[in-house]
DNA sequence: GTCTATATTGAGATAGAC
DNA sequence: GTCTATCTCAATATAGAC
């Protein structure tokens, strides 16, 4: 046998843990390779350097945001409605991914002083347009509203969301479905117990009825 | 005489900057003294180490919100004019001190991996609290909804507002308050164009009238 | 209070034997 | 594929003259 099997997978696992825990910059590559079972040598048989596995946790990672993000978007669906569902897969990806997702939340800075994470900056962006674009279809259609501007709900809300999903692991207090809810229905209805009146097209028919489960439909039935 | 004037307060503004610019690990001691005009060994005689540096910067930035929230809060005012100031509060201070703003959004990872800087993570809880304690508030007045946790909107909220200052100098687009005004009309009205049906206390009176400029009040003048 | 010079350390990475 | 041994470099911090 030329290799154990998975040693590449075992590497990246137990360097996500390490990142995600101590952060990147503290987390040494003798650690790394002490916590695997090898000799910090032995590491750069798989990986050209240390960054060269922060990279492939964070892009894998970014993938599979993608991929989900495309999922919903493919289903058609009411402005509201993706954005519950974006909202509900980022923290799903929270939770299956809680390591990646800490690295990412956390070491935006270290990223952004390294030229080689580009491409991992460029795929970032990319999954932020998916809000985006989520976000001016609501405000065309009139089922968001249009006196404020969506640049800023957009700089609002997955930033947001994303720090919400920090240490949604498998404890934490609620499970993932009501927490994605809550979480929509303030950003759509709002934390105040009193609707308020709305400027802009609030006299129009929403184009999308509250999506089912959602705390507003809850309270109307 | 014994000393410039101001030298400290220069290695300070300095230091803010480069460390928001380009992040406190690679920003060195050296190219701080550089940008000072001194050799690096100088500005031992002023600070004992660079993380003495970064302290200082932070510290009297977090104490500068806490005596700002105290204001609001001395205010005494309903939960929801309260959040609102706070928010404006947090904009201005963010725009007054861009750079310890941009330091404290951005190197949390390092603060938290140095026990030397429990102080600050403790001024940062102090901070928290604030928030809370109006959200809190907020819920058991009535003016706010106790359908869903004080704990999640929480979470939410003030990191939020915080993401939303940066870059949020003096060049970029909006001012201040209509942006705050904005902002919390998002997080107490929502961002659907259609008023929700509420749970809980939604059948009662508001405490809190909406406060005046905001997009609210102005759409039911 | 600032300079010159240097000590010290820590970490990423490499070369080549096994 | 892993180990041993080591290189290299960068950065914080210090000592002592001026």
């Amino acid at each position: 046998m030329t290799e154990s099997v998975g040693r590449r997978e075992l590497i990246l696992t137990t360097a996500a843990e390490m990142f995600a825990r101590k952060g990147i910059r503290s987390t040494t590559v003798r650690e790394i390779a002490d916590a695997v079972g090898v000799l910090s040598g032995s590491l750069y048989h798989h990986f050209d350097s240390k960054d060269a596995i922060v990279q492939e946790i964070l892009m894998g990672f970014l993938e599979a945001i993608r991929i989900r993000y495309g999922e919903v978007l493919a289903r058609g669906q009411g402005a509201a409605k993706s954005l519950h569902d974006i909202v509900l897969t980022s923290l799903q990806l929270a939770r299956e991914q809680p390591d990646a997702t800490a690295i990412y939340q956390n070491e935006l800075q270290y990223l952004r002083e390294r030229p080689r994470f580009k491409d991992v900056q460029a795929a970032a962006a990319d999954v932020q347009g998916i809000w985006l674009g989520v976000i001016e279809q609501g405000v065309a259609d009139g089922s968001f509203r249009d006196d404020i501007a969506p640049r800023i709900f957009h700089r609002l809300v997955p930033d947001a969301v994303w720090l919400s999903g920090r240490g949604h692991r498998a404890d934490g207090g609620y499970s993932t479905e009501p927490l994605a809810d809550a979480i929509t229905s303030i950003f759509l209805d709002g934390f105040s117990a009193h609707p308020a009146p709305r400027k802009g097209r609030s006299g129009q028919v929403p184009a999308t009825a509250p999506w089912p489960g959602s705390l507003a439909s809850e309270a109307s039935a």
